[in-house]
DNA sequence: CGGCGTATGTACCATATGGTACATGTACCG
DNA sequence: CGGTACATGTACCATATGGTACATACGCCG
């Protein structure tokens, strides 16, 4: 059992992992395949195996890490309960469309998609790769005096605003005309919610 | 040169990519093999290779296909002039979500997601995948009376809600939940369209 | 020291893949 | 009839893949 005073250099299967998180994040997991792998790592397909049982067991950590990642990023979204609603989507957005992101983005999209193949390595994102943001951002909208209903579509509305904005960015590169429809959406909608206003659909004409 | 009297049958080439469109629709196109194809389609990936030059061949093709379907599809809603907006974007939600719809568009967003990668076979979708949609978008919101620039914002959010949310409801399959979500951006924010509110957006505070 | 668990390198295997060579069929057109 | 273009079937090839067998290093603990 390794257990060395320093923890200098994390196990070899961390490294890997680590290591293959950042090639797949810049070249894609589609393609992947385990020489190629080893190759850039500096190692061998073999040792990928024997650290990881198999490349399906390799894909499984990687989008479990990815998971990981991800409920850092919206737990870090819940801590922030001071700044306005509004201002706070604003500093996500920025977040989120900064071009270091991209290549993140870029292989959420990918898992995405194959998870909707239904991808064994896929299995336990399925569930939550709505629902993981959509809580915290329920609670946002719970705290600023929303009914319940209400609060969920709206939460599913901004999530659905969020990621297709964001295919759209990295499709077209257009961050101006981008960032134009989400502060279209954040001024011309979202302040509805501020506002305390319940419930108003059923009012067909104002 | 093929002149047969009757039209019975169009050509070997159009018949296999026929049928591979409907496979890769229900398969997806990340795994697909030109052997396996082949079986599934009752002939030889010899005769694949054959009428399409080369697996990057077919694959072109079959977005190239693709892309002519949707094209087909937002004709049908550039014609469609007389309908109220919000009107004709329940309608078209009601089509987009539709079950039978849900396997294109899983096809869809794989196909998207190789886009981003750059993958060869989808050079030309990148350019229009945005844009081949935001057009007819961008005229209808013109239609009813927004500036220029408020009606490509908000085509571009129109386009992010509708592709959001179809990755929400291709995810959870909740059909009720995903069309709160779309009701309640049509009924809050869509109708400022209509009102031929303006650039109100420089009000920070009403 | 000696053994043992972790880790790694080398070589190999069965299989699947995209693509090709060659032969064969089939229908139309002169 | 015979040829010619399109179409197809069979067999093959080089290559790449995931996975494994075997040998070997390294470091710790008794």
């Amino acid at each position: 059992m390794t257990k060395p005073g320093a923890k200098a250099a994390a196990s070899p299967r961390e490294r890997l992992l680590a290591a293959t998180m950042d090639h797949v994040t810049r070249h894609g997991i589609g393609e992947l395949t385990l020489r190629q792998l080893a190759k850039a790592l500096g190692t061998s397909h073999r040792m990928l195996v024997y650290h990881f049982g198999s490349k399906e067991g390799l894909l499984t950590e990687v989008v479990r890490r990815s998971e990981a990642e991800q409920r850092a990023f919206t737990a870090q979204l819940m801590a922030d309960t001071g700044t306005p609603p509004i201002e706070q989507a604003r500093r996500l957005w920025s977040q989120l469309a900064d071009n270091e992101m991209w290549p993140r983005e870029r292989l959420f999209f990918e898992v995405y998609a194959q998870a909707l193949r239904g991808r064994p390595h896929t299995r336990a994102l399925l569930d939550e790769i709505v629902d993981a943001w959509l809580e915290p951002l329920v609670a946002i909208n719970r705290r600023n005096g929303m009914a319940r209903d209400d609060a969920r579509a709206a939460a599913r509305l901004s999530l659905a605003v969020t990621r297709g904005l964001l295919l759209d960015l990295l499709a077209t590169q257009d961050r101006k005309g981008v960032d134009a429809a989400m502060e279209h959406f954040l001024t011309s909608y979202a302040p509805l919610a501020g506002t305390g206003a319940k419930k108003q659909k059923r009012r067909s004409r104002p």
